[in-house]
DNA sequence: TATATTTATCGTAAAAATACGATAAACGGA
DNA sequence: TCCGTTTATCGTATTTTTACGATAAATATA
């Protein structure tokens, strides 16, 4: 393979992950990768337990988007929902956030 | 605001971060949150320097393809190029990851 | 039971991402 | 100088994502 010329550093993260470890890490990366998603999980910080309609009213968009999103996260495992007659309440996923936090401070 | 009935666990991170920085973090999950970009920041752990043409042979797609994704991740601060004669040598970037580093097992 | 509330889902339109072949630019070597 | 090598970019097709209104299902309330 080819080489530079110039000065290589030592890698600076070992990214020891693969399979299906790694295809789940990339769908968290993903889901959260995008603004209105990143700001659900984050209003759920604050407002944990808090309504669909809740988050509705926060954000600039439909219900319809909102509830789209919201599917998006809970899939990626980032929250999950409790039904509770018919609203549905919101909260982060503490199993799955703390496998998240521990496999990038494993691997970068 | 609505409260739900059922046990509220603490907040398992604050995710204190906002405006430009949490602009900036929410490009590079996007970013990362690619198979194919994924593989390639992996590849470029064990290949630092490597030149685009080592990539293209690793990858199952078309050169024109994974210029776009080296392009998406260099803007996004994960990788940085260093044009030599011909060739352009890529490496990861540690100043960026070593921010990414920080953020994240600050605000998880 | 009828009505209101809440939310997920359906259908669909628009925008963005992803992929490819072709090509131009830049450089090295003959 | 001419030719081969390498890569970014252009144009474009396809797929995916994002967004919305409408609606159905489920539940609570009058």
């Amino acid at each position: 393979m080819t080489q530079t010329k110039t000065a290589i550093p030592p890698a600076c993260c070992t990214l020891k992950i693969a399979g299906q470890e790694q295809e789940r890490l990339v769908s968290m990366l993903k889901a959260l990768g995008n603004p209105i998603r990143f700001e659900i999980v984050k209003f759920l910080v604050t407002h944990p337990g808090c309504i669909t309609g809740d988050i509705v009213e926060y954000l600039p968009i439909a219900q319809a988007t909102v509830s789209q999103h919201l599917k998006v996260l809970k899939d990626a495992g980032w929250i999950s929902g409790v039904i509770e007659g018919t609203a549905t309440c919101y909260q982060l996923d503490e199993k799955t956030i703390g496998w998240f936090r521990s496999v990038v401070t494993d691997i970068f």
